[in-house]
DNA sequence: TTTCTTGAAAATTTCGTGATTTTGATAAAA
DNA sequence: TTTTATCAAAATCACGAAATTTTCAAGAAA
């Protein structure tokens, strides 16, 4: 009944944009109601994620939600930044016409949802849109770019920040700037 | 008696320099026993081995030795010198005088193994020795850059690189113009 | 008060088992 | 001969529980 790729979706969109607390001790045997599952199932997609940097893990200790560091985020925002570039340049000369409409089509949506954000005082709601817009304009980017390995990494690094940007106090939308500047190229 | 760490190890160790045929199975009901522990402790591993990309997996069918690729190479061989020209540079810019004596300390002892590689008829014996030598080399390249993400998302991405030429029919050494143009640097 | 010990409660890790699925060989049909 | 169906053996996955480790509060010693 319960796929278990699921339950490590589930998890991995609690601890990311799920609003927990940082540090918040994640136990497989309190999570396993949410899931109607074993304990050992949640470990499982708990170790899953731990791998990939989304949740921390310390033997004999358990798992937590990570702690927001200004380092951190500065290092994820920095690597990010690298692999888009990198991905973007080879997108740019492999990718054919499509390409390009599939990445204006992507800022066209995602401006259109910016400019709405800026209008209502309530952003809450329309923040799950942003947030997959902002996310599929990125994976655009760096779509044509030929390298699987190079966008599964750029994902992983992606949430992180995710991560990062949204548990931590100040989610400021600073990001506006950075895609005209992305426009322009 | 068994801390699960040194499992995860023994086992990355196997699939990535352990001589194993490509594509073969690994199941845990047999690894069990050179381990000596129960079959989900070895499945355990595996699933974290396989989130880093050491091992392919595929739900309901085990997991497998990874079939090397001339594709995979080539995207990992170009992802890994990204990351190591970002280290690098940065490393240069932030690393003191302790960075280069080590940096001109690693690569003094690499020069020296591949020399004797050179000489000697039988790789082998050597092999080891050279695979440490040109890995501590790698890291201390990128060891100052001030990222631990940045050197955590290179030392993945460099084991998975080390495991397609190990597991690759050539396993030339073609990497010797590579150190001496990141000498000149 | 502060520090150290004690011990019970809670959490984590490991294990063996049963249920479900895949595999592979043999036989039947085209 | 080639393709399809059948079915037993083997492997995988999820589960509950035992064994080990950590946590933490209460009391003793300094």
């Amino acid at each position: 009944m319960d796929d278990e790729s699921d339950i490590y979706e589930g998890l991995r969109l609690r601890v990311t944009s799920g609003g927990l607390t940082p540090n918040t001790k994640l136990k497989p045997s309190v999570l396993r109601h949410d899931y109607n599952c074993s304990a050992s199932t949640i470990r499982e997609a708990l170790f899953r994620l731990s791998t990939v940097g989304l949740v921390s893990f310390q033997e004999q200790r358990g798992f937590r939600v990570p702690i927001p560091t200004d380092q951190a985020q500065h290092e994820l925002t920095h690597l990010r930044i690298l692999l888009e570039c990198e991905g973007a340049c080879l997108s740019i000369r492999q990718g054919g016409i499509d390409w390009e409409s599939r990445l204006t089509a992507a800022h066209h949506k995602l401006s259109h949802i910016e400019k709405r954000v800026r209008g209502s005082a309530d952003h809450m709601p329309l923040f799950i849109l942003w947030a997959k817009a902002e996310q599929a304009f990125h994976e655009t980017l760096i779509s044509d770019c030929g390298s699987d390995v190079l966008k599964a990494t750029h994902a992983i690094i992606y949430q992180r920040f995710r991560q990062q940007v949204f548990n931590s106090d100040k989610k400021f939308v600073f990001v506006v700037e950075n895609i005209e500047q992305h426009q322009g190229i």
